[in-house]
DNA sequence: GCCAACGTTGGC
DNA sequence: GCCAACGTTGGC
């Protein structure tokens, strides 16, 4: 089992959202990096962890716990002519995009980006280096366990 | 809105 | 395969 960080614009969908959805659930659609398009692909498995971040915010940090529910598929927006994330190079036989189903665990408090940046034990994550921009980045089990606690301080 | 950092595109 | 130009991300 592994662990994951996914950020999510909270104009877009947020944790409240989330919350609301049919079975807590959503599609992780509009994934069009090939790096994150991988972890998806290649590597997420069904309950495998995952801290919801809200990025691009007036508060970015990670609000609640959430998992795998479902492997990824082709994400269905590749093929809808028009919109934001229509690919003209996928086609259904051949689809480029992939995403995989997240459903919420919990709603937590608000873990501040700033409060990461001030936990020394979670200086190695990911997101927290220089020029990081990847909306999916592997959590390492230590790092996942130092969030966890501070989530339920 | 700014801008640093990064990813992608496409001409050569 | 190089690399300049461009687009995007995302904190601030």
């Amino acid at each position: 089992m592994r662990y994951w960080l996914m950020k999510s614009e909270p104009g877009d969908v947020s944790i409240d959202d989330l919350a609301g959805f049919p079975n807590q659930t959503v599609d992780w659609y509009g994934v069009r990096n090939y790096q994150a398009r991988n972890f998806m692909r290649d590597q997420m498995k069904v309950g495998d962890g995952v801290l919801f971040y809200h990025s691009n915010c007036a508060e970015p940090g990670i609000v609640g716990i959430a998992e795998v529910s479902k492997l990824a598929y082709p994400d269905r927006l590749q093929f809808v002519e028009g919109h934001k994330y229509y690919d003209p190079k996928a086609t259904p036989e051949n689809p480029r995009w992939f995403n995989v189903d997240v459903k919420l665990v919990r709603k937590t408090r608000l873990l501040s980006l700033k409060e990461m940046r001030e936990t020394p034990e979670l200086e190695s994550l990911r997101i927290l280096q220089r020029g990081n921009r990847l909306s999916i980045t592997p959590v390492d089990p230590r790092e996942w366990n130092v969030i966890v606690k501070l989530l339920e301080a």
